[in-house]
Formats: C-alpha cells, structure tokens, sequence
DNA sequence: GTCTATACTACGATAGAC
DNA sequence: GTCTATCGTAGTATAGAC
C-alpha cells in the first residue's frame, strides 16, 4: 500500500499481525464493556494484555485516550456495515430495514460493542470533562451514524411513505430496540431464557425491529 | 408499628423529618446515576452530605450496601406507581397503558431513577461477585415489576387482544423506549433538542410508547 | 452519631535504565 | 518497546476518642 516503505527490513521485525496496539485495545474493549471507564484499572489491562501496567502509556496518552480509542474502534465497525446499507437504493422502508439489520448484525458480531455504546450515549459525566481531540472524533462519528437514519426518516414522511412520527422520539424508540437489547447481557438472557447472540435470537430482533417500523411507522 | 419501642424518648432527640441516613441516600442517588458505582468515591458522597467519610461506615455497611439500598429505593417508588395501575380493573391493553404510563411519571419525576436502573439491569460484572442479602431483594424487586408487565402481554394473547408476539422480545423493546430514553441523559437532550424531563416531552414519550402498544401490539 | 487518625491497597502517571 | 522504581493521590475500611 504504502511505496515509500523499503521491501527489506534493515531491524526490528515489526512483528505482523496483531502488534501490541491492537491486542491492548482488544482487552481495554472487553473490560470497559464489563465494569465502564472507572471500573477498569491499568493493571488489568496490562496483566491480561501480558505487559507491565507502564508500557500502555507508550501505546496510548491516558486512560481516557485509551477509552476513546476503543469507542472509535466500535463505532467505525459499525459504520462500515451501516453505511453501504443505508446508501442502497431503494424507498425508504426498504433502506431502514437494511439499514437496521447491518446495525443488529454489527452489535451481534462483537459483543461489547452495544454495551460501549450504550455507556458512551448515557454517561456523559463518567470522564474528566475535556476529551481532547478524540471527544471530538467520538461525537462526530455518533452524529453521523444518527443522520443517516434520521434523514431516511424524514425522507419517509417527506414522501408520505410514513406517518408523521416525532423523528427524535422514534430515533430514541429504535436505539432502545437496538443497542439496549444487546446491551442488556445477563438480564436480557434471563429474560430470554436463553442466549443473547444465537442467530435465533438475533433473527427474531430483526424481526421485532421489522414489526416496529412496519406496524408503528408506514402510514 | 414496634410496640416494644418506649412513648417517651430518654434523650438523642431523633431529629424528625431527613435523617442523615435519608440525605446520604439522597446524595448517593444523584452520584452513582451519573458516574456509576466504581465512579463515585465516598469522599464525594461524605463532603455533598457534610458529614466525614468515616461517618457513612456508620450508617451503611459498605458500599455495595449503600449502593444496593439506594437501587432500593428507586424500585419501592416504582413499583409503588405500577402497581395499583396495572392490577386496576379493565382489558390487557388498558392496564398496560395505565401501567406504562405510571412507570413513566416514575422515571420522569426522579430523574436519577432511569439511569440507576439502567445500571442495574445493565451492569452485571460492575460489582464484586457477592451482592449479600440486599442483591437478592433487588433481584427479586425487578422480577416483580417484570413479571406484572409479562403477566399482562400474555392474559392478551390469551384473550385474542394482543398478536402473538414473543414475550421477552416485547419486554426488551418496552424497557428500551421507556427505562433507556429517560436514562439517555444529555444524548437524548440533544436528539430532542430540549429537556428530557419537561410536561410535553414526557406527555409525548407516552404517546410514542402507547403508539408502539396500539400499532404493534393489539391484533 | 460524628470525629480524627490510621492501615493498607490501588490508582494514573512519570523517569530513566536497558 | 518494555521494564523497574517511584511519586502523589485517593480508594475502602477500621479503631477509638468524644
């Protein structure tokens, strides 16, 4: 990809395939999910990565950089299904329900992926107020993935193909049916009485997803 | 109530009206809601509450106790709305309206509520392993205001007023569009461009989850 | 019932050797 | 790029005076 790298190493094999980076973001991923930005030390990280808790700090500025890598790292999964979903021709209808499978099929995939969301959606004070750069990049990536749900709902209604639904109401409705559930772990597994993540269970959220766009919203 | 308990009090006038017990509660409610239990030191609690660290040793065992009594505390005020509306006389879908609709004015009223039980529900792992007695009250509490919902969803089935719809999906769904929306926070502020908590955007809240009752579920 | 003092552990982060 | 050592702070919790 890149021409300007030489074919030969002069030292240092750089050790192809996951290097450190990716195997600590991996860890930090799994833990933040499980217990959130405070309840994660950078022993664990490091213990479980196999390193010294100070060489994170070489990979990463902060604890909170850390975090919002990981956050990104999510989020841009999501987007790399999500997007080519939504953009598909087709009405509206057909683009949302796509559009929402892709998001199903992201957050089923990668199993921390919902609960980093949710967390990064409702605790908004759980950090040091200044993000840096990175805050930025998080939200701006959020924004993003909202508008192209958002405006294929006004689209919808501009069309008449939908009722006039309160779009940030529906757009609440529809997160809650998304990410919640796959953020709800070892209650919405009691609930179900079984797994979270089998391809039944996420075939029938698909499904109650489907059921809540076409009963609640077509016109 | 104790009738063991003496008229007249020897001395320690026992300062009616907020203890200290309520204010610590009180203080402890706002925080966990928004840093979550690993996020909130009892230093924090203690100064908010004017009173020492040591000080709250006395009143709580530990933290995961004063934490589990203030999850308490959410769930009596729930479950004191929901209650007398759902087992109000009338049809499935009537008493679910009511009900949702109290569980709502519930979260609505203490804004911390939303977000605490969010938690709860979301938040296995966040814990030391053993929660002691108070874990399993809150278990049972939970199971409680679920199960008066569920019992509902399948008297209407029974009765032919509801689609058959899968139970614990439909509960995952109800739960998103009320316990996360009002847990959504500042999120939600901005999808909505306004206050979460204000009289019309609670009154529309309920209108989206009686619509998401009327449309999607009644046969 | 609240206080001071303290024990012990863990935290995030930095410095500097290798 | 990883390590050891260390800094300063804050964490939960206990003991005991008042």
């Amino acid at each position: 990809m890149d021409p300007s790298r030489p074919t030969a190493r002069t030292s240092k094999p750089p050790l192809e395939g996951p290097g450190s980076r990716e195997k600590i973001l991996d860890v930090a991923e799994a833990l933040f999910a499980r217990r959130g930005f405070a309840g994660v030390g950078l022993r664990e990280v490091a213990d479980q990565v196999g390193l010294g808790k100070s060489s994170l700090f070489h990979h990463f500025r902060n604890k909170v950089q850390l975090y919002l890598e990981v956050l990104l790292r999510v989020l841009g999964r999501i987007d790399e299904r999500m997007r080519p979903a939504l953009a598909a021709p087709g009405p509206p209808i057909e683009r949302l329900d796509r559009g929402l499978d892709a998001l199903i099929d992201a957050l089923a995939e990668h199993p921390a992926s919902a609960r980093l969301l949710l967390r990064g959606l409702v605790e908004d004070e759980a950090f040091p107020a200044d993000l840096g750069p990175e805050g930025d990049t998080v939200e701006r990536r959020i924004a993003e993935l909202l508008g192209g749900i958002q405006g294929l709902l006004r689209e919808g209604i501009e069309q008449g193909a939908f009722r006039r639904v309160s779009i940030p109401h529906t757009m609440q409705t529809l997160i809650g049916a998304t990410v919640y559930h796959f953020a709800s772990g070892e209650f919405g597994e009691d609930l179900l009485g079984g797994p979270l993540l089998s391809a039944d269970e996420v075939r029938r959220r698909k499904d109650e997803v489907r059921a809540l766009l076409h009963h609640g919203l077509a016109a």
